[in-house]
RNA sequence: GCCCGGAUGGCGAAAUUGGCAGACGCAGCGGACUUAAAAUCCGCAGACCGCAAGGUCGUGGGGGUUCAAGUCCCCCUCCGGGCACCA
């Protein structure tokens, strides 16, 4: 039996021996003070939710952050390449109600199998700075921050809706609510409740978080749109229409003031407080209105807002154009959200899609205010939104263009007092808030006499209660945990009620990074001189599904706390990487699809490296991955190939004498390839990070190697070549199959881990191809490829293309009209 | 509806700056080794016509620019993702 296993790549040996040595050296993965005079590279991966089980996105995502990690080691640089765990969240309670484990249990088993399951892939993480958002000694600085952003004004509170299952009797997440039915209750409509809410200030830096975006040129153009689109800055004007009797003032938010001659009428949000105050005197209209409201939620439980009917109606009163003195009708109408802007819009039917639907529905009338800038053209269809125009119909601002009166119109009702030019966001501000239990709890004290009273610093962390029944009760769990919920207040000492909401587990991800530089600090969240010296960090890989929210919210809270002092940075990361999604069949890998792979099914099979190896192959990182077993086979019997070649010349390799000679063609041929292998992964590594061409080209090193085994076998290739073309090729492996290259480095009898080896240096003059071999086309068809030394000139070329069998033939009878040479690329002859 | 990707052999893909389309791998076929198989090694392999030499066609479709287009420009189709009454 040992003959036989001796002679087979066996991962199943290779692997766990390496990871038992690996696991025993805590150095090797570590990151080195700033003393230690390397330069720094930050690598970072996003971080996992525990479910229990990596999946194959995992295995990519971690796979190309660790070839990179290997990589900067390789170049000297002091890496720093963590892990942690986002462990609060719904889950774990579900988990609780299904299987009578407490959320804490379950979460930290799961953490532990997922350790392992990184662990048996080989990825290079530095443990010892490991973060886990569940427990105290990281949710308590969760805590301090947000005591931080009540000083400072970013925190507040206010009544908002949330989710509520009636069935379940309480408030769901976003992501409970499929179809607009509660997730555990298919048939039940989720209802919207009122519920006071905490809320952080975001929007305060909605500007800068805009305007940080262009500076972000490391980011993939996409992310940075989807997030400008989601920030949502828009230019306009604040007008104040009045009513009529009352006085009171309407306000309404619009992007074309220049078309305010055009107003018709002016529509309301069903929720705008005015419509109140007019329902109150009017239980017919408010009949209407609440029929308004249904719809609205309806539609947006049924999560096609923009497709419901504009509906609308009218209250009878009628509002005053401040510019023109005209009164107009106001309506409530459907289509106008409470949430954006002011909640009413002036309408203008003419120039404006959905004013002009809603205008043609119920009879309001249409007004042209805006005509071609050209006088001779025809006047377009109404409605007509272009801003490409001048006024008509406007009185003195007649012939103005768009632009023009857009100012003008602004400074008159700057100075009247009747409006301003303004900017509004779609962007609104973060709700943390959760009803839940297995999350931050929030930092405050509801006191009867002093109000909300902050949890002073010196009583972190607020600890979430071990023993907590998890129920399908309303209300949030922590609430029915009298231990927790009653307490003193800090200030007046009198009986007082804790806050019983947690946080939004996005919190837990905006600044764990920060962590890491300091993952024990007891004192502080981080040391602010460590994390300077490892931020901003330099490349950030995960899925793109986190190019809206997670990525804003680690935007945010970085510029929070380099306001608060703790970072110089503005932003956390100067490359982002997204990579693509793992596709199986044709689609996702999903439990609902039954198509999911399991890695550790795959590392039983082919091994660790394998399953790297593939994950890197089967296509570029930020497409998605076809996931194709056979494929997976196919690298694995590759690494065999490159297991028997290096063992079998091992020995010729060690005993070769450093001052040996390495010259003979069969040798040149082969440093040659080797070579441009060096360029070619080296330069990948340093921008495009096409890890499946560089593991296509070490393929195809392998397989010249490998056709030479006779030169290697007869001793035509010197020793000492044999020993730098086996030794360089475990150094290019190594960043993508770190288990087999650590096992063939010490067979080459190289002492030391091959992660502190250096990364190999191309050297241009031994890549250089010593012949130029080039195609020679006739009218732009390949006719012949025909070869000259290189360096060739142009001329050289020319003729021996011209001297070319079948160009000679093809040109027979017929003249060279023009010859057109690229140097060093082709020629290309112009006949007829 | 708007914004972003993408479409290349039987399959995953490559072609980095407009310059030999299909590298590398999978599946397939033929051969060597073997009593046989597995494993391994060698070879073939875009489609069509042809015994062959060779020829014609070919990167979703249509048009264009160019000596030369998978790559650039215009129009269109399909697939994936994001946003969606944002005033």
């Amino acid at each position: 039996m040992a003959d036989d296993t001796e002679q087979r790549y066996d991962p199943a040996t290779i692997e766990p021996k390496w990871q038992q040595r690996w696991a025993a050296d805590a150095a090797l993965y570590a990151a080195e003070p700033a003393s230690c005079g390397k330069p720094k590279y930050y690598v970072l991966e996003m971080l996992p939710y525990p479910s229990g089980q990596l999946h194959m996105g995992h295995v990519r995502n971690y796979s190309i952050g660790d070839a990179l990690a290997r990589h900067m080691w390789m170049r000297g640089y002091n890496v720093l390449h963590p892990m942690g765990w986002d462990a609060f969240g719904l889950p774990a309670e579900n988990a609780a109600l299904k299987n009578n484990t407490p959320p804490r249990e379950w979460t930290l088993a799961n953490i532990a199998a997922m350790r392992r399951q990184m662990e048996r892939l080989g990825l290079g993480y530095d443990w010892a700075t490991e973060v886990t958002t569940c427990l105290p000694e990281y949710y308590r600085w969760n805590q301090w921050f947000f005591l931080r952003m009540y000083e400072k004004g970013l925190v507040y509170r206010k009544q908002s809706k949330v989710n509520w299952c009636p069935e379940c009797a309480t408030v769901l997440a976003n992501e409970q609510v499929v179809n607009g039915c509660c997730w555990r209750h298919e048939e039940t409509l989720v209802e919207q409740r009122d519920l006071e809410q905490w809320f952080l200030r975001i929007t305060a830096y909605a500007q800068e978080l805009l305007d940080g975006l262009d500076t972000l040129d490391g980011w993939p153009e996409k992310v940075r749109t989807m997030q400008r689109n989601w920030i949502g800055r828009s230019e306009g004007t604040d007008v104040d229409f009045t009513i009529e009797g009352s006085g009171e003032r309407i306000r309404v938010f619009t992007t074309r003031v220049d078309t305010i001659f055009g107003v018709t009428s002016v529509q309301l949000a069903p929720q705008h407080p005015l419509v109140k105050d007019f329902c109150a005197a009017d239980a017919e209209l408010k009949a209407k209105v609440d029929g308004l409201i249904e719809e609205q939620k309806k539609a947006r439980e049924a999560g096609d807002v923009g497709a419901i009917e504009k509906h609308g109606v009218a209250t009878g009163r009628w509002a005053v154009n401040p510019y023109s003195g005209e009164p107009v009708p106001i309506w409530v109408a459907n289509y106008i959200l409470m949430d954006y802007g002011t909640g009413a819009i002036m309408s203008v039917p003419g120039h404006d899609e959905r004013d002009f639907e809603f205008a043609t529905k119920y009879g309001i009338e249409i007004r042209r205010v805006i005509a071609p800038a050209d006088p001779d053209a025809e006047e377009p269809a109404l409605p007509f939104t272009s801003e490409d125009g001048i006024l008509t119909n406007s009185g003195e601002y007649n012939g103005l263009s768009c632009e023009a009166a857009q100012k003008k119109l602004q400074e008159l009702a700057a100075r009247a007092g009747f409006g301003q030019a303004t900017v509004t966001f779609r962007l609104k501000d973060w709700g943390v808030s959760r009803q839940r239990y297995w999350g931050t709890p929030i930092p405050m004290i509801h006191c009867e006499k002093d109000g909300l009273v902050p949890v002073p610093d010196e009583q972190l962390p607020v600890v979430l209660p071990a023993q907590v029944a998890i129920t399908q009760q309303g209300g949030s769990p922590l609430g029915r945990v009298a231990e927790f919920l009653h307490t003193t207040c800090p200030k007046c000492g009198a009986p007082a009620r804790r806050e019983t909401d947690t946080m939004d587990t996005f919190v837990d991800s905006s600044w764990y990074f920060y962590r890491y530089t300091d993952a024990k600090n007891a004192g502080m969240p981080f040391d602010p001189a460590k994390a300077a010296y490892w931020f901003p960090i330099d490349q950030y890989i995960g899925g793109v599904e986190h190019a809206i929210l997670h990525l804003i919210y680690s935007r945010f809270w970085t510029k929070v706390m380099r306001d608060l002092g703790l970072t110089p940075n503005s932003e956390p990361a100067t490359r982002l990487f997204t990579q693509g999604m793992v596709i199986k069949d044709g689609a996702k890998m999903s439990k609902s699809k039954g198509n999911v792979v399991s890695p550790d099914d795959m590392v039983a099979r082919y091994g660790a490296d394998a399953t790297r190896m593939y994950a890197l192959f089967a296509a570029p990182p930020d497409r998605d991955l076809d996931w194709q077993e056979d494929g997976v086979a196919g690298v694995s019997r590759f690494l065999a190939r490159v297991w028997r070649l290096v063992t079998k010349y091992a020995a010729v390799a060690r005993a070769a004498e450093c001052d040996g000679h390495s010259d003979g063609a069969a040798a040149a041929g082969l440093l040659r390839k080797l070579h441009q292998t060096i360029a070619k992964i080296t330069q990948d590594f340093e921008g495009r990070w096409h890890f499946n061409t560089c593991v296509a080209a070490i393929m195809e090193l392998v397989n010249e190697i490998q056709a030479a085994d006779a030169q290697l076998d007869s001793g035509a290739v010197p020793p000492l070549a044999i020993r730098e073309l086996l030794r360089t090729l475990v150094l290019l492996l190594a960043p993508f199959a770190p288990y087999l290259a650590a096992e063939l480095w010490e067979e080459l009898g190289e002492e030391g881990a091959i992660l502190r080896a250096q990364w190999p240096v191309s050297d241009a003059d031994l890549a250089r191809e010593s012949e130029l071999e080039f195609p020679v086309q006739i009218n732009g068809k390949l006719v012949e490829v025909v070869r000259v030394p290189a360096g060739a000139a142009s001329a050289a070329m020319e003729a021996a293309a011209l001297a070319g069998e079948r160009v000679k033939t093809r040109t027979v009878g017929k003249s060279v009209v023009k010859v057109i040479v690229i140097p060093g690329k082709l020629v290309n002859l112009v006949v007829k």
